[in-house]
DNA sequence: ATAGAACGTTCGTTAAAAGGAACAACGAGA
DNA sequence: TCTCGTTGTTCCTTTTAACGAACGTTCTAT
């Protein structure tokens, strides 16, 4: 396994910097790398330093793990990727994902512990999700909240789908 | 304006190492980097290499961007944090939060464009939100969809609340 | 045309990040 | 007690990222 893609992060970077009207100099200059420094991470040679990548993040505004992680990340074996992005400590307990399908896939998710419902919003492309035999199809903004403790899920046909997902774990402690 | 607090780097590799049950010399070794390097790094010196904070962030298995701007962020000055999560491209445009909101405190958010529509989930916490006037009083879990081209708030009583949010902007193009 | 200013690239030098070995400190077992 | 293994730190060395200047280009204005 190597490094976020060299390569994307230079792609990223130069449509991020072109995108928002600077030129390599200025947003050099700006940061306050010399753009020799800028031009080589473009071209996607070179492995910068955090003190790099940050002034970058800041001219170009950018919550910097987008700078280097673009939405292009590593999927899991079945073309489904999933982030943790929080975990509620009270009860009842919620857990919240960040999710990405591709094209074609399907995605079975396990039933949680009994009385547990699931929320979902889905934030770009097309997908059908829900219990199975219950599925619905859903767009770009659209949300369905659903019971979890049945084995549920996600099905992406001709495109990409990116959501949230947050499970609610009613019941004492179910861990 | 210096780099991310390189010092927070360090006691957040230090605390999610630990957390995690690893040693720094086993660490050092799963990520393939010198135990020096590691070392140096979680006193606080040093301004590690693109590649050395991913192979670590793999190792922790945190989305990299957690690393290096740990969990407890700097709230703004309202006693409110921010994050996008992600942001959809396509047509309707969805943006997607994450917030956190101190206890006591009140965030009123500006209209968006026409037609916007707002989803809410409570991962943690309690919260009194919606458009002004229309607000519901939620508990962990609860999800809440709104008019979001009103102006509408966020409001903590004495608890913090952590939630999910976003926004749909329908119509063409908002921007 | 022609001087000027900006663009982005390539080069050699320098500063510093990463590697590697030696180190003292601590705990577990024989 | 004494040894062995592991902990995390501190050197010194090697590698390399960042710098700064020079370069060829392109475009504009005189």
């Amino acid at each position: 396994m190597d490094t976020p893609s060299l390569s994307t992060l230079g792609q990223h970077l130069q449509s991020l910097r072109k995108a928002q009207g600077w030129s390599l100099s200025q947003l050099a200059a700006a940061a306050g790398i010399a753009k020799s420094n800028l031009s080589r991470l473009e071209q996607g040679n070179g492995n910068p330093t955090l003190d790099t990548i940050w002034r970058l993040a800041v001219q170009l505004k950018v919550p910097f793990g987008t700078l280097v992680a673009p939405i292009a990340v590593p999927l899991g074996e079945d073309g489904v990727e999933v982030r943790l992005i929080d975990q509620g400590k009270e009860s009842p307990q919620v857990d919240a994902y960040w999710m990405r399908c591709a094209p074609f896939t399907t995605r079975v998710a396990e039933p949680h512990t009994p009385g547990a419902r699931g929320s979902l919003t889905l934030i770009s492309g097309h997908l059908e999700a829900g219990p199975e035999g219950d599925t619905r199809r859903l767009a770009a903004g659209d949300t369905l909240t659903f019971a979890a403790d049945r084995a549920h899920c996600y099905r992406t046909s001709d495109d990409w789908a990116t959501l949230l997902v947050s499970v609610v774990y009613h019941g004492e402690s179910h861990r």
